[in-house]
DNA sequence: TACGATATTGATATTGATTATCAATAATAA
DNA sequence: TTATTATTGATAATCAATATCAATATCGTA
């Protein structure tokens, strides 16, 4: 098995997990939902409506409000992160392991996102909460500004 | 002078400076609305709705947009900057000086805000971004969690 | 396998924050 | 003072996200 696709079985499972923890059910919507994030959208950052417009194309039953609650759901059991950006929509990115863990640099002109990671930054985090006695679930760190590209002119 | 009222002094030239750069003009109720927010929300974090409500008291003439309005002009002018804590309400909070920068930790159980600041941090950032040759214009941090209160349960 | 309890779905209405519209008014420059 | 241009306040419109609800699907249990 390709490493991709243990770390998809591995979300499949987490989902299952949370699933049944909660007394949900798996449906044939959920599971269609769930590999179309994450065969096509992994590292990327997708709004609902985008999800949407391309489920849609396989499977046009499928409601609109429906790809909304799914979403929050792998946001809920932890297999997807939210992430806003600014521009008043929500995005869904699939979350891939512990040690993948990254942030956000945002090209307020061409809309590029660049991910990067840092050690330091991290150690540097979780200092500062453990000082302040803070019992940390999640954080994020985002940078805006003109990329490469955009900051020429 | 006291060094509030300098820090607020600084930020009017610098409102006015912007006003007479776009060619707009300056009014009693964007100077009424200028000075409830810089005496009275110094390192808090205002939603729109609280800064009406609060300005409606003593000035029941004000409109909803116009506060709305001032405040998006007091971002662009560099006087106050957005933050959005993930509520869904935009939060506004007067800049302090350079040396003040500093992020968030907000509890996600009652609301708390503590804020915190880290050179260490800030350098690691700038250099990332020096690396991917990106202009930064602004960044934020914000670490979400329970504080020390509601850790305990 | 069938039944009954419960969760989910899809369509649509509703909410809530923010923005646009516009006629009346206020500020600025000549 | 006048002409020009920006602002205001009230309200309508927009937009993302959520709630509602009848019909349907899922799942534990007999």
């Amino acid at each position: 098995m390709t490493p991709v696709a243990k770390r998809k079985m591995e979300k499949r499972k987490r989902f299952n997990d949370y699933i049944n923890k909660k007394h949900l059910k798996s449906t044939k919507q959920r599971d269609i939902i769930f590999n179309e994030f994450f065969n096509n959208y992994m590292g990327k950052h997708v709004t609902v409506e985008e999800l949407y417009e391309d489920i849609k194309k396989k499977s046009p039953s499928i409601g609109f409000a429906t790809v909304y609650r799914t979403l929050k759901l792998f946001k809920e059991s932890g297999i997807a992160s939210e992430r806003n950006f600014g521009d008043g929509k929500a995005r869904y990115e699939p979350i891939r392991s512990e040690a993948e863990h990254h942030h956000h640099m945002i090209c307020t002109e061409c809309g590029q996102i660049v991910e990067f990671a840092n050690m330091q930054i991290e150690s540097c985090l979780l200092q500062i909460a453990k000082l302040n006695e803070f019992n940390v679930s999640n954080h994020k760190l985002e940078i805006y500004g003109l990329c490469s590209s955009c900051g020429k002119d």
